[in-house]
DNA sequence: AATTACCCTATCTTTTTTATAGGTTTTATA
DNA sequence: TATAAAACCTATAAAAAAGATAGGGTAATT
């Protein structure tokens, strides 16, 4: 499952997508429409904003704003930025990657290799999905 | 991320998977193979014994064996035994469903439909993989 | 009857997640 | 130029989940 993070984040998102018409949105606009903690949420955005995904503006008239198109925002993208690993274990996450300590030979490991279609799999459909596919069925 | 509970899980059954020949494995035999704490193994094989994808005979000469060909253990009810919901939230869950409680209108809820997706595609995967195919790469 | 090994419950420790706190910097505008 | 508004930053605390351990109970086999 997706931390509560990751989920507030898609929320964020969506928020955001929806108000491209304005310059900037309020964190606290956010926080009321979804009831997520303002301080916690302000994390979320800024992790968002490091990662290039949102810009924002200080001090009065100030907020967050989407910087790239929604079709350019992938979920694997937030994933990753905000919950980690895709991949369901370590000796197979690309980004992440980790040798398992009880494995002996990752050659020789059927689970990896199982686990590597798998994520393969997964892959395919959380790249392709974006933000604009949310935004579609609001 | 899966947790070592279920990566465990998968060790286990390929272990069991792999000496189908012999009647019956100790779980030390297992607990030593993978470097695995014996009773936290002995606790996941209960669990799986429970589900009824093991067996186990009691007394001297006794131990654990497959109950199930391994083309019907499914990687998706091995991980839903030991780490729960497959789903990447909980309101799109069909074996562990709760409403998101930031949530006014599931219906209206772009990430819900785009989430039903994604976890469509996963069972996909999930469902149709087994022990078989893990077996077969080791 | 003794041994072997599964069965069960409870507790402890560690790690991760979630949340909070408090101050700093920047910007618009009156 | 003062003031208010808003993002920015760092640290810490609380809660939950995961991981691991302990110790005995029970059943079956030799």
């Amino acid at each position: 499952m997706l931390s509560k993070k990751t989920k507030y984040a898609f929320h964020a998102l969506t928020y955001l997508g929806k108000h491209r018409d304005q310059k900037t949105v309020l964190i606290q606009d956010i926080s009321e429409e979804y009831g997520i903690s303002h301080k916690f949420l302000e994390n979320i955005l800024l992790e968002l904003k490091k990662a290039g995904i949102l810009g924002s503006k200080k001090g009065k008239g100030g907020g967050y704003y989407l910087i790239k198109a929604p079709k350019d925002v992938a979920l694997s993208k937030v994933i990753r930025l905000l919950d980690g690993p895709i991949a369901l274990l370590p000796c197979v996450s690309l980004n992440y990657y980790e040798p398992c300590v009880e494995c002996k030979s990752e050659a020789a490991c059927g689970l990896n290799k199982v686990m590597i279609q798998v994520r393969d799999e997964m892959l395919k459909v959380l790249e392709n999905k974006t933000l604009a596919d949310i935004l579609d069925k609001e």
